[in-house]
DNA sequence: ACCAGAGCGA
DNA sequence: TCGCTCTGGT
């Protein structure tokens, strides 16, 4: 038997909004720590992360470990059905190969049940190790946005240098080519707005801004988002779940010069 | 060597949203008085004039006078990478066949440069004379806009009839007809939304709605539009960009009851 | 607080 | 491709 209680149901719905075009099905590990899924997009390039920990919700039981296969789509559909400011509960039993969403107004006054089949789902559950970055970046999440959206209008792809004075995306195309430079910033009132750069070592790295433009998807989750970065290795892009863990995107470089696949 | 700062950045971004549906590729005439461009729209029908006095900008340099061709839907894109409270630059060499678009960020912490290739664009720079009209109207902008947007559900051309007491605007369609009368109004207390009438003689002129909603495009620089009109002239709607110079548009009237032409 | 433009979903 | 919803600007 497996019980989440979750106050703010809206977390969850930006959760699945996020994620929901880069992965179709994808399996929720259920332990008694927390709530967790990985997966590949569907094109096996990008990896989605999602960790919701148990103290995040108001009231979480899950006596044995289950691993529950959904697909994404139909899951979301049923989220869209919640309320913003809904209580959505999530229960399956053990043996059962069925979920059911349960939300309630804030006024108590609307109380909805959505039942969904599970799904078998073959995955691997990779170990992913936390690594050391040469260079971390934390800047508004809005900002990251923008600037990628931005960059895909001129170009394909986007070439992320970071130095110590800050953090320069750059992207060429058929019209012509752009720079923007995000200066480290930590003075500003909020902490949030700040944009703060942790470089052991400058790096430069090439990404296809056709990703990035699906992980700032994820914007509404948090007002800050993080790239880590290292040449040999995956870019991570995380947005933090306030009190409860993270979303993160991780997607390969391009190795440069082979900009030609679509 | 050519650069231009405009500390309100805002005002380019919409001039380019006025005129890019009209004219897709445009010399840019650059002097040391300024910054225009003249073009016909792609039917050959209307004609746009701008004029960008260089008291306008903070900073103006124009060694030479130098014709900037361009591709208004590039720069366009170009120009929507800005933001709204950006400061812009524009620089470009003399011999070169490249422009940059510099945006500033108010906090001075994002600055961003777009690089776009020019084109060699064949245009010829008609000198329009200053003429004196019969009648010209002054009249709110978005009172402007709304009409002609309103007209155009129901016919496909406006008769504009301006007298002493007021400017008349007429359609007719399938589905019936349409008249709305503006009086003349010098005493609001606000000046920008006065409908002021300058009749020497009174005119009754003929045009594609379809033009106007075009032209109206521009509402968002000015608060007020003029109206400048002869029987034997085509029509100007002028938007005055503040302290700065202006957006026109011309228009030959249709010949009454040769409507058909779509 | 209202209106308009952009992005997303059907 | 059209309509609806949401976000941003006035």
């Amino acid at each position: 038997m497996l019980e989440f209680r979750l106050v703010q149901g809206s977390l969850l719905k930006k959760v699945m909004e996020a994620i929901k075009d880069l992965v179709t099905d994808a399996n929720f590990e259920c332990s008694s720590t927390g709530f967790s899924l990985q997966a590949m997009d569907s094109s096996h390039v990008a990896l989605v992360a999602l960790l919701l920990r148990s103290e995040g919700f108001e009231h979480y039981r899950c006596d044995r470990n289950l691993s529950m296969g959904m697909n994404l789509n139909n899951m979301s559909k049923m989220l869209k059905c919640a309320g913003n400011d809904d209580i959505i509960t999530i229960k399956a039993d053990d043996g059962g190969d069925i979920v059911t969403f349960m939300f309630e107004s804030p006024s108590q006054d609307k109380i909805s049940d959505f039942e969904m089949k599970l799904m078998d789902i073959s995955s691997e559950q990779l170990g992913i190790p936390e690594s050391e970055y040469q260079s971390i970046v934390r800047m508004p999440a809005a900002e990251f946005q923008r600037i990628c959206k931005d960059l895909s209008s001129i170009g394909d792809t986007v070439i992320i240098s970071v130095t110590k004075e800050g953090v320069k995306f750059s992207t060429r195309g058929d019209i012509g080519s752009a720079n923007i430079v995000c200066r480290q910033n930590t003075s500003v009132d909020k902490p949030e707005e700040a944009t703060v750069i942790e470089m052991k070592e400058p790096v430069s790295l090439t990404f296809a801004l056709r990703y990035m433009n699906s992980f700032t998807k994820a914007t509404p989750l948090s007002n800050s988002v993080s790239l880590s970065m290292s040449s040999d290795l995956p870019l991570v892009v995380e947005y933090k779940i306030a009190d409860m863990g993270y979303l993160r995107f991780y997607l390969a470089p391009k190795i440069e010069d082979e900009e030609e696949q679509s």
